[in-house]
DNA sequence: TCAAATTCTGACCATATGGTCAACTTTTTT
DNA sequence: AAAAAAGTTGACCATATGGTCAGAATTTGA
């Protein structure tokens, strides 16, 4: 947005972008309504916003959603896009941390099947998180352009590192490793994303617990064998 | 939308979907000035619903994006779900047309590897087209339900069994069909999709025609070679 | 117990938005 | 040429929305 005119910021909120569910009175016992209230939040802000994307989102519905009036949730988030911020900034962890400690000593067959399984579980187990991100991208990334040149942009030349000494061993194929991710994270997510395709082409009900494994089993054995994988 | 009251509809408008740019007027000359505004307000929409997603897109930025005033627009189209439902009718020709000659006769190999690289280059020359078709699926597919349980269902039918048929005559690996069009799906439209996030880490800028090239031989031999298909 | 701090919230506000309408202009048809 | 049809559009409307505020209630700490 334009120049941005600071306001006055709600309580335990700062611009830094720490907006984390506990702060305010120091000790156990104080701040404990403020860190469930905003959990609630959070929490309620997650299902508006992975349903309807940012713009569908109202913060009336993240209120009714969250069992709070509409001002209350302004009391502890100064604006919607706030709101917003601490949303995407719990997904982000989940983002990384799979394959984040894998080196060139691992075994690339267990580590990306690893990788993989992780990856369609969260989709499965986090299917919120994973539209968001993807709301958040396909509009063009207006609050994570920073994240995407710095902390992805770092993580995929690490993991490319990594792809690329795997493939100087022989353990694998010499595949474009920042590619070859954009294909397990595509597919992966898929059955977060696109999970209302899948079932309807699959069989018009729920995803079950078959269908993930299956994911798992496909993407993992077109991945390993299409890199030419070799098993340790 | 609840209890939908029909409301007059806009000249050449019909309920049954069919908002084909030309109607009206028998006759080359008539109906031309219909034709071109048509055109504009669903080019225009198209860069605003891929941009802003459903919600995020009004119709005032939809008239000034297409050079008419904004009840111009109402005059072609009654609602702004109306113009919506002409740009997602315009995409799904673009969707299932690929692949959709394909019989169990083909060259597996060099089927999928056209296909592939059909939907990569839909990804380059259609990114627009690709993200309002992901923004649909992510939000539940209110518009696209039906399509998605009928069209698309037996479509997918269709080609799995043409995949079934092949890894019978020994030309591939038995692979769960939907499973691998998901994997193709994804990882191709990512790139349109995902765009933003995939220039972020390749090199910070536009994709070029040799990282969609990349990508083509990434996704092309990742997948024949995991499917352990069999070149003619 | 009481003061201070925090939390809560109904009412309100300014702006945005989808859509309508009447009157005018232009185009097409008779 | 004139009537009919189509196209145009500024002004307007009702509703939705993000956000504010003042006062009350509750909680916390001295």
């Amino acid at each position: 947005m334009t120049e941005d005119i600071r306001r006055e910021e709600a309580p335990g909120e700062t611009h830094s972008g720490d907006n984390a569910v506990t702060s305010g009175r120091s000790s156990g016992k104080t701040g404990q309504i403020r860190a469930r209230n905003k959990a609630r939040i959070i929490s309620a802000a997650e299902e508006v916003f992975a349903a309807k994307g940012y713009a569908g989102a109202t913060t009336a519905e993240i209120a009714t959603r969250a069992g709070l009036p509409k001002a209350n949730v302004h009391y502890y988030f100064s604006t919607k896009e706030s709101v917003y911020r601490a949303v995407i900034d719990n997904i982000l962890d989940l983002w990384l941390e799979p394959f984040q400690r894998i080196t060139e000593d691992d075994d690339p067959a267990e580590a990306l099947s690893t990788y993989i399984r992780t990856k369609v579980m969260l989709s499965r187990d986090k299917p919120l998180a994973s539209r968001i991100y993807a709301n958040e991208i396909i509009r063009g990334a207006p609050i994570l352009a920073d994240y995407l040149g710095t902390d992805l942009r770092e993580w995929v030349a690490e993991k490319s590192e990594v792809l690329r000494k795997w493939a100087d061993k022989g353990l694998m194929d010499p595949v474009e490793p920042a590619h070859l991710l954009f294909l397990i994270w595509a597919s992966t997510q898929h059955y977060a994303d696109f999970q209302v395709q899948a079932k309807a082409v699959l069989h018009h009900r729920d995803l079950t617990e078959e269908d993930f494994e299956t994911a798992v089993q496909t993407i993992t054995r077109v991945v390993l064998k299409g890199c030419g994988v070799k098993t340790g």
